[in-house]
DNA sequence: TTAAACTTTCAGTATATACTGAAAGTTTAA
DNA sequence: TTAAACTTTCAGTATATACTGAAAGTTTAA
């Protein structure tokens, strides 16, 4: 397999996986161009590589922007903007988690904070079941919160040092 | 609130979280019903109290069964399908790990290896950069896969036991 | 066997999501 | 100021995804 084709590959399964977890599969393209590019691209080059259209680019680098996955870079004496991506795969993916968890995971738990306090008698099987589903819930969901939370403030080495250590 | 408007919640909040995980919405839903609900349902009650068509609801409730969260079960005498879900929200959490693994993992970790098989040179910043990704994330990739493992082997209070003794 | 009671399929349609491309907006240099 | 070189917006459209509902298929009981 030549680089080129390769390179074609890794953007096009990065963009199938984005879409299967629920991340615009453009979107998880540009990011994979990015991340095997050497050089920061303009939004012409990006265009152009994927096919894309200029509005297209311009959201889709704008939204990697806000996932704090890509930067915007000025060259000297250039009036285009250049986009450069983290390459590190520990931030990328501390980045990811840390975005996830404020949009997804803490709405839910706010939720079900307040589902937790519905009253009801446990005679009711209805309750009961809803009740402990809920508790069981919440216990889960805080626990990968929690988990989460230390992921973000740690090193990479030392996490997974940690991780398999106990589980061996 | 009241427990059938905490219900409606559930569900609805349930739906949201699994579309933005790349889980049909419907099926979310449906498998948030039938997590709350004490008794087995048939289709004809699940159709009504999501307002969804017969078609919809028997292919949802299939793929409920292929992602191993829900079963069917006869009661002696009756012609109809109930439908029951698993309630213990580890084994929920396990299964939808080890699917979500098998479906998704794997393919890319099969696709990363051949990548990164790819030949050049190191002074080639294009090639440099490339396999220096492509051998990151798989490492990455490497080491979520190995904690699943582990994960889908274990029992819930040893699994956080062990990740909160580490990370206090 | 038949027919009632169910489940499954799938063509057609609706809905949600993503994308285009041109027009409007902004910035910079002279 | 002007105009060239860019970026941003967004109405209109295309595409992907999900859903409906009726027809076909299957199972069971008598």
């Amino acid at each position: 397999m030549e680089l080129v084709e390769a390179k074609k590959k890794f953007i096009e399964s990065w963009g199938k996986l984005g879409s299967e977890w629920g991340i615009n599969r453009t979107m998880a393209q540009v990011h994979a161009l990015l991340m095997i590019s050497p050089e920061a691209l303009t939004t012409e080059e990006i265009m152009e590589t994927l096919s894309i259209s200029r509005g297209n680019a311009n959201m889709t680098l704008r939204d990697l922007i806000s996932w704090g996955l890509i930067e915007k870079q000025h060259k000297a004496g250039e009036r285009k903007e250049y986009f450069y991506a983290d390459k590190n795969t520990w931030n990328i993916a501390r980045q990811v988690a840390k975005e996830r968890r404020k949009r997804e995971l803490s709405p839910v738990l706010k939720i079900l904070d307040e589902l937790k306090k519905i009253e009801g008698s446990n005679t009711d099987p209805e309750y009961a079941t809803f009740k402990k589903t809920i508790n069981d819930i919440n216990k889960l969901a805080t626990n990968v919160d929690k988990t989460l939370d230390t992921m973000l403030k740690a090193e990479e080495s030392w996490f997974w040092g940690s991780i398999f250590k106990i589980f061996k």
